[in-house]
Order: structure tokens, then sequence, then C-alpha cells
DNA sequence: GTGAAAGCGCTAACAA
DNA sequence: TTGTTAGCGCTTTCAC
């Protein structure tokens, strides 16, 4: 690997006026600065990030962490960073914590030791421990989809309350008035929201919530399907409003194998956009455009890592996209 | 940031003893390393890695180079790669290729830029270019289900002609004469693999390969969806052995929306494993244990980075979990 | 416009 | 068993 001496020695310079072209200062003359490009290029030179990172103190890699890497919900908004990372020669390190708190912080001490350029938590878990951590980085971080209320951080979001809202409405605008609703964790922000927007469309449309009506679980298919065996035994529910698509799923293949057909038997609501293939399918959907969200998070924490010092950002993406199979 | 140095003078000792200390060197005197490690924890005291990566030239990280996040192939093999990883305190970084070489090109030379410590390449994409990449980078190299002839690299995979044969033989033990097989592209190892198995099966059992029931497309859920439509075009068809299990998933959603179901109206097998929810399915299937093919190529990178001499080693995991809902 | 020199935090010879 | 020294490749003053 060809160094900064290499091309100074080459060119009979110094190698400060080497490092000075590298770095685009405009005070090289211009024969100059062309001959030391024309050695790099000869020499197929390419800086040493490491060395760089000695002195600027980081590495130009972005920690991504994400709960479930299988979730399109993470994976549509992750396409997002990567296309404005990898534009700004930033590398996204994603890392699929499966809601593990002690691997998230894990990960975050090793961004930190390894002095990493910026951080995005994605994954909706409430944890004091996690905010402690977080709070120790000394990079940028900007957070998706989840609030910490001690840390002044940038926060962009999809309006889950919003979302849910307009789900629940969907399905009361079809006609039903026995929802129920499956929710994650009570820990997770988001699932707060989306079964606080819920709650509001019932009370708004003068239906009574009932507690008994609201499932808990994991956000994956097989929780969807075990609650699904839950829900159906209520045989005066006509209509659920899932957390996520995957519970949605996993309801949908349970209710199938007691032979039960959503939009025939029963209609289905999901909180969040939908992976591509169920844009127009038996599902209903409302929610935040998840690439977008991704982008501008991370624009926000490319600046920050730039050393803007713009106010604190918390940005909301309203639920601009819906969908009603039986409306549209 | 406690460094060394401060270390070393609140002891009045020299950095080199301390460095002894951090990299459990053996010559150091029983007394000073406690009072070494006692400073440690008193200041916190954590190593920069970057200034060490830029003596051992090599930071932490290994880049694990997926084709698609979202699907569970990668996602469960990444589960075992990762509990290797950080076990040693090395850290995965995932990348999400979306099958695009290009973007594959420039993460590996981000990877070599920053000096990653290994690369594990696991897309299927058969590839000049990603090759010549790939010979250039300076850290240990080891390939998951992916051969490259002209690189003396050591290969982990599952067997895939194994796999598909056993699916397809499922199929046929079923009573099926027409089975159709959908295929990923043609350029990639795995797919060439997972074809060559089902026709074997067939010549097998004395079925002819019949090249217009060889359906190839994209390894995602539209794809499959799109190639259900013309597959069922074919109305002698009772049996398909697709490629993978998003396809196949794919297929089932098309083969609904023209009414027909499987099991009763037709059977369906992936060459390889599916996910848990999905184990005791509609869905025939055989496959190696992905988990532990993960683990198994962590592992020998990690020697491989700790300099082992090994001979080079290609490690084919047979397809041990195989299911057939008509039998079991 | 350019060069000389210091130094980032650490490891690894070599010396003692 | 420990200390001294050099140096990894680069950026960044500070002179000139």
């Amino acid at each position: 690997m060809a160094t900064i001496n290499e091309i100074a020695a080459k060119l009979g310079i110094s190698k400060s006026t080497v490092s000075r072209v590298i770095n685009n200062d405009p005070n090289v003359k211009e024969k100059t600065r062309e001959s030391v490009w024309r050695v790099i290029r000869e020499l197929d030179y390419k800086p040493n990030i490491i060395a760089r990172g000695m002195i600027t103190g980081s590495l130009p890699l972005v920690l991504v962490i994400v709960g479930d890497i299988q979730n399109h919900y993470f994976a549509k908004t992750i396409i997002g960073i990567e296309k404005v990372l990898t534009e700004k020669d930033y590398m996204p390190v994603i890392y699929n914590s499966m809601y593990d708190v002690e691997k998230e912080k894990r990960l975050i001490r090793m961004a930190k030791d390894c002095q990493f350029a910026g951080i995005i938590p994605m994954t909706g878990v409430r944890s004091n421990e996690l905010e402690e951590c977080l709070r120790d980085v000394d990079c940028p971080v900007v957070l998706i989809n989840r609030e910490l209320k001690k840390l002044e951080l940038d926060e962009i979001y999809g309006d889950d309350v919003e979302a849910s809202y307009k789900a629940t409405q969907e399905l009361i605008d079809n006609g039903h008035r026995v929802i129920a609703h499956l929710s994650g964790s009570s820990t997770s922000t988001v699932s707060a929201k989306r079964r606080l927007g819920y709650c509001m469309a019932l009370e708004d449309n003068g239906i009574p919530v009932d507690e008994v009506l609201i499932f808990e679980g994991k956000l994956d298919m097989a929780s969807g399907y075990a609650l699904g065996e839950k829900l159906f035994a209520h045989s005066n529910i006509t209509a659920v409003c899932s957390n996520n698509f995957l519970m949605a799923l996993g309801v949908v293949r349970y209710a199938k194998s007691i032979g039960k057909t959503v939009l025939k038997d029963f209609d289905i609501a999901c909180c969040e956009t939908v992976p591509d293939l169920y844009e127009e399918s038996a599902y209903v959907y409302a929610g935040a455009d998840l690439e977008e969200i991704g982008k501008k998070a991370t624009e926000i924490l490319l600046k920050r890592i730039e050393k803007s010092e713009e106010p604190r950002q918390k940005i909301c993406f309203p639920a601009t996209q819906v969908y009603n199979p039986k409306k549209d």
C-alpha cells in the first residue's frame, strides 16, 4: 500500500503538501496539486482510514441497531439509510439485536471503542440502561422511532398514533364494532403509541375500549399465530387491528388453520406499511414512508457528524400511506 | 478518555508494562499486573482500537455481505455468525447488497480501506469483477455458499444439490410426475446446484427433464408470485420444487388468488430450510442447518485472522433437515 | 505556497 | 521483569 510519504518522496515535496491536496486545502499551487493527483493515481494510493481516524478521532462507520432484520419495517428503513450513507462514503454497520437490550449495549460499547462516526438506534425498547450507555458515547446519535426522554437527541419517527388511528378508522368504516388489537410489549414506545391510536379511534366513534380485546405479544409471526388462537376464542370479534404486519401474517395463518378467511370472515389491519408484494392485498394498513424516514435520519446524522450546531430536531412523518381493500 | 500514558504515569511505570498487561503478556510481575488492572478500572480505561489498529494493521470488524437481509436464509446464517463473532469481541458488519455486484464491490473496497479483520461474502452471484476485488483485499476471506474458482479461499456451504434432490424426491414420493422447478439466476452457483439436484432426482426416478418446466426468476416473493402465473398456465403441473422459500411463498399466494390450495391442488417444496413458523407447515423442504454453517465459517475466519496456517478448507454441510407434510 | 516537526495512542524491538 | 526507543500514516500547527 502506497503512503503519503512515498508520494511526497516521488515528487520531491513534503508530505504536508500531499496531505493538503488530499484534503482539498485551497492553499496549494494548481501545478503541484495536479502532479500530486497524478502520482496518487499512478500508485493507486488510498488514504489509510485508520491513521486518519487516529487524528480525527473517528472512523467513517455508522452503527444501525435494529430489533429484527427479518421485519420489513426495519429492512425498508435500512434501505434509506444505506442510500444516504454510502453516497457520502460512510459505511453502514447493521446490527440485529433481536430486541435484546444486553446485545445492544454491548454493540454500542464496541462502536464507542472503535470510535464510530455515528449511531442510529432503531429498536423501540425503552431502557434506562441503554440510555446510560448512549449517554456515554461521544459520537452523534439520531433516534428512529424511539424516544429517550433524558437525552437530548434528534428524533425521526413515523406518526404511529396516526397510523394506528387511521388503520382502526378504516376497520370501523368497513362496519366493524368489535375490533381486537394486537399489541407489542408495553415497554415499547411504538407499541404504546399504536395502542393509543387504536383506543382513540374507537372512542372518537363512540365505541368503548374493552381491555379484553387487547392482546399483547412479541412482534413476530409466531406470536401473531399464537395470539390468533386466543383471539378467535372470542366469537364476536370481527376485525383485528394488528400492531405490525408480521403479527398480522401470523393471525391470518392461524385463522386459515381453523377455516377462517380474511375479508370474508374478518378484516385485519396493520399500523404500518406492508412489504411491497402486500401493498394491494387483503390487508388494511396505514403508515409512514419508511425509506424516507431512514434517509432523513441519516442526513441529520451526517450533519451532526460534520459538527452542525442546528437545534435538536424532532421530525414526525405522517401516516400518508393508507390502504383499504374494501374501499380502493 | 484515559490513555495508557496516564495509567503509566499514575503508577510511575512505563507504558510498555501497561501495554503488556493489557495484552496478557506473561512477562509481568504479578504485583505489577494487579496494580495496573486496578488503575485501569479506576480510570475506566478502554484501549483505543484505532491506535492499536494502526500497529496491528486491522480493526476487529468483519464484513458480512448478504444478498437480501429479508431472506431468512441469510438471516439464519447471520445469527450463527454473530454469536461466534461477538463472543470473541469482533463486530459483525452486515451489508445488504440486494444482489448488486457494484454495491458489493464498493463495500469490499471500503472494508479494505478501513482494514477490516475479515470478510464473509454470502451472496451466490458469480462475478469476475468481484473476484478481482476480493483478490485485492489483504484480510482473510471465508466464503459461505459460493465458489470462487480462481481464488484459494476457505468455503463453507450447504449441500444444495442434495437439498434440491431430497426435496424433489419427496415430491416424487408423494406421487408427482410433472414437477416444475423455480430457479434463481443461472449466474448464481447456489441456484445452479439446486437446479441440478432437481434434474438428478427426476432422472434417477426415470422422469425426463423438461426444460419448459423450469422457470427462472429473482429470489424474492414478488418473483415467485409472477412465476406462479406462468406456471399454472401449464394445467398439468401438480408440484413445484422452488429454489427458495420466498419464491415458494409467492407461488402459494398467486395460487390462492386463482383458487388453488397447497396440499389439496398441488404440492410445493423448497430447497432450503424454512423460517421457524413454517417448520411444520404445508411446505416440503430439505436443507442444511444454516446457523451451524454461519458458526463454522466464522470459526475458520477467526483462526485465519489469528494467522492459522491450516490448509484451505472446504466444508460441506449435508441437507439434514427434511420435512414432508404428507409423510410426517 | 510549502516544509519541518510534533504528536495522536499504541505495540514491538531491543536493551538493561 | 522492566524501561527506552522507534515508528505506524496521517493531520496540523507554526515557521519560512
